[in-house]
DNA sequence: CTCTCGATGTTCT
DNA sequence: GAACATCGAGAGG
């Protein structure tokens, strides 16, 4: 059958791991997005990075609880939602267990349903349309105002398991835009995409 | 294809 | 006041 038959939202015993295995499996998953209106989008996930606690220096949540980094602290499966370089919204989901702040970055994925609508929200060719963390979430409408969301509840954004990748077409390597961190951790292969 | 650079506003020092 | 988990335009190859 149809590979969206599924829509069920991953249980929070999904995220509640090592960070670095989540950012591994949620390749290939769904990220649906029930609009105001009430149209359903969804998009593969392709591209994600692990951040993982208080010692990880590229990590959020390694300069302490601040009011920003509140959710990360939090417990698992939810929404950390912030505004990077004054203009694009990051989506981030929280991992690992409460007090330990670590989180999945969703760097990209690829328009599976609701397509017209996201390039409506984001008017540029296919190809570009959502192959970037602030590009997926102006095409697909998510804002802060989704930070601390529950993702293990159908609503506004949730995550269902999609279609397993294979192994092989799995790559990883060091994670983007993090040359403020320390040389381990800027080495660190916490970055995941799916070959093409 | 590559590289460089400016935009923009929130957060933390 | 500096830094920032980015993007797109423009110049050059």
């Amino acid at each position: 059958m149809s590979t969206l038959s599924d829509l069920t939202p991953l249980p929070r015993k999904f995220y509640a791991r090592n960070t670095v295995e989540v950012a591994r499996e949620l390749l290939g998953c769904l990220l649906l997005r029930r609009l105001p209106d009430g149209e359903l989008l969804i998009a593969r996930i392709t591209e994600t990075e692990a951040y993982d606690g208080p010692d990880d220096t590229a990590c959020h949540g390694s300069r302490g609880l601040t009011p920003r980094t509140r959710t990360l602290f939090g417990p698992p499966g939810h929404a950390y939602v912030y505004l990077v370089y004054g203009m694009h919204e990051l989506f981030n989901i929280v991992t690992d267990r409460a007090g330990y702040p670590a989180g999945v970055l969703i760097r990209a994925v690829e328009p599976i349903q609701g397509e017209a609508r996201m390039r409506m929200l984001r008017p540029v060719p296919r190809r570009n349309l959502a192959n970037g963390p602030g590009k997926l979430t102006r095409a697909l409408a998510i804002t802060r105002e989704h930070n601390g969301l529950d993702l293990t509840t159908v609503g506004a954004i949730w995550i269902s398991a999609g279609q397993a990748v294979p192994p092989w077409k799995i790559q990883c390597g060091p994670r983007i835009g993090i040359d403020y961190a320390d040389e381990a951790h800027r080495l660190a292969p916490w970055r995941f995409w799916i070959s093409s």
